[in-house]
DNA sequence: TATGAATGAGCTTTCATTCAT
DNA sequence: GATGAATGAAAGCTCATTCAT
């Protein structure tokens, strides 16, 4: 846990690097923080535990963040914006012309991709997934994001390859859910509930993809 | 949201009605609760709230359940029990040959009734899809019930339907996670994420099982 | 303890018998109350305890005893007159004179018979000690029935066996007070502090007389 | 009442001067503490009283206490361990023997520190004399300290006495037995039952070493 | 008479947040 | 910037007492 927790933090230092530098007592407590919610969840942890773990006093948490659900956010927040960042930027589909020729290098890509990426970022996705019921806010940035930057882009991928007949004329939506709900499926049983098993993970994706393609063949 | 927590409420109360019956009170104590707890979560709900809008004083609530915990047991182990009976009496085999001769039937049969389910019990389902993963003794009694019980008949089902060839050879795990992530991205997407669109089951479930069976073909 | 605790109930119920009869409940109540309040004190006690433990219903309790204190009240005030009994006839005087014709003989029976009386009585003499200083009502009570009826008694003895000159001239109070200590302290340490301690009351008595009949030699 | 815990109150603030010093608001809550449990009893004051007449929020209590077990402890322990210190520190029996050559003397010396150790502290010795029989860890704490330390110096101090033909050959448990008895029959007495009588210590002091010399001459 | 569900005030304890140092 | 003592509202829970059955 604590490894992978660095390795979200390191980028996270990263990305505030410009503007304002994070503090080391500030990198201490987005950490402990991140540990804790991962654990037991957001409403359950109390800021002085967060505090302790990480070796500062309750007030220096408020100094920062003042409150304890800023610190949620700013937690949250950049992850959700890096998730959808492959989608978002402004020549997705000349690239995508260009790297994928099929449906299959395109799911297979992504696939890849979001396995790394949940890697990568896992504690405090998994903290995303059980917060952003209860946030509001959170929903609301989500919608925004992934809603109307994300669907409206991969809705045009799906509808140009179902325009060169490579996938059934199902409704876009349909076939995105039914992309999505594998590769999400995989994701939760591999990192949330069977996270002790050892796993294949090519094996996998091409079990995956191989299940997709298939499945979406007209 | 009412309504669906009386349709659980009215089976809730059958259940117990041969030892102990509920009583009015309890009632709307378990009502109100699945109603906040669905809500805003199990750890961010108060007890004081859940008296409130059932209308009884707080003690009442700990007159029948101990303690805050043991009120969301009672509401959440019914369910995940009816969750499994399905595929859990005894002559599942002997019913499934006579009833399901491909796999597609079963598919079709097995997704028609966890849909069902899931309106029926949606509520209470919600509050245990989110309170699982911070409540072990949930978490213990999942494994039990759906590990041991459910998992190895399906995995029985779906070595039979490869035997005759039917699916492809898959390990049979891989094969009931990309039925089941198929599935429960629907009932996701349709109860929690977008409750509000309307929904077409009959033509819905006709695309799930398009999808599985041409995936899964050999 | 629940040998001790029958053999006053027994006593409580002779007690009642010639007004009001106490239900079987009553005794069940009564015998359960001092049995807790003797061990974890009337204020860290339950209602709801007595009553479990005593097989009836809470408000089986409020229906013979209005409050809680009620109850305790019910408990010690027989006992803390039984306790004055032996010296509040009215002959007590005349009785004296015929049985005891010196002040030894009058300590021996009066220890004897408080040893007597501590070990019929213990458990409620228990809860009687430890609550008297925390009820007003049954101080005052101790104070009106022991302060006046006995002391006065007493100290008429006392100055008796000083006109006789067998006790030295220390002013009666002081005689009472270093008597009574002397009782008091074993019956503590007896039954309080050490009864798991084996011991031998007639040697103990004879000791305890030799001392203050050689402690208060003129 | 005021006036006695204050005494204890310096005498407290000064034994923690050296590693931690109170704050002020503990010195409160302390003071608040004694007074109400000296009062009405550990088991019938609650925090937010002691909170109340203290001065402080009912926070502020557990910032320094984690439980109201703890606070109880804080002020009793202190008390027990200076209880037993005059007899405790290693040279014991050569001060002894320098400066009590006789038995006489050495109980003289002892009521007299008794009866002024109990006027310094009475309003913690009365919570405590109270609070020990239903703290186990209390009572623990105790026949650790005055068991094993205390008994045992003093037994050796009377069998040196009954060697020397002084006291009578009662057995040395007997002989404290009766000694403590006439000393603590005083103390109640003194400041438990009839605090309001005017008292006169040399009297009452030489009264008790006649009569416990007396009574012990072999 | 006896019950036990219901009450609501009060209990101990927790917690996010403030602020003087 | 950092601290941690202090706060007081609110948490979960207990309890003596009431009352309809």
């Amino acid at each position: 846990m604590t490894d992978d927790v660095d390795r979200w933090l390191s980028e996270l230092i990263r990305l505030y690097e410009d503007d304002e530098r994070l503090t080391d007592k500030q990198i201490k407590i987005l950490q402990a923080a991140v540990e804790i919610f991962a654990e037991k969840g957001y409403a359950s942890t109390s800021t002085s535990e967060i505090a302790h773990r990480a070796g500062v006093a309750e007030g220096t948490i408020f100094r920062h963040y003042a409150t304890k659900k800023d610190l949620l956010f700013s937690i949250v927040t950049p992850v959700m914006s890096k998730l959808v960042a492959p989608f978002v930027f402004r020549d997705f589909n000349k690239v995508l012309h260009l790297e994928y020729s099929t449906y299959e290098e395109f799911v297979r890509a992504v696939i890849r991709n979001r396995i790394d990426f949940a890697q990568r970022y896992w504690p405090v996705l998994k903290v995303m997934v059980r917060e952003i019921s209860f946030q509001p806010q959170l929903q609301a940035q989500f919608k925004v994001e992934v809603g109307t930057q994300v669907a409206q882009r991969i809705r045009r991928v799906i509808q140009y390859f179902q325009r060169q007949g490579e996938i059934v004329e199902f409704p876009p939506e349909s076939v995105m859910r039914l992309t999505a709900s594998v590769v999400l499926g995989y994701l939760l049983t591999r990192f949330l509930w069977m996270s002790e098993k050892p796993w294949d993970d090519h094996k996998d994706v091409e079990e995956m993809v191989r299940f997709i393609l298939h499945g979406l063949t007209p």
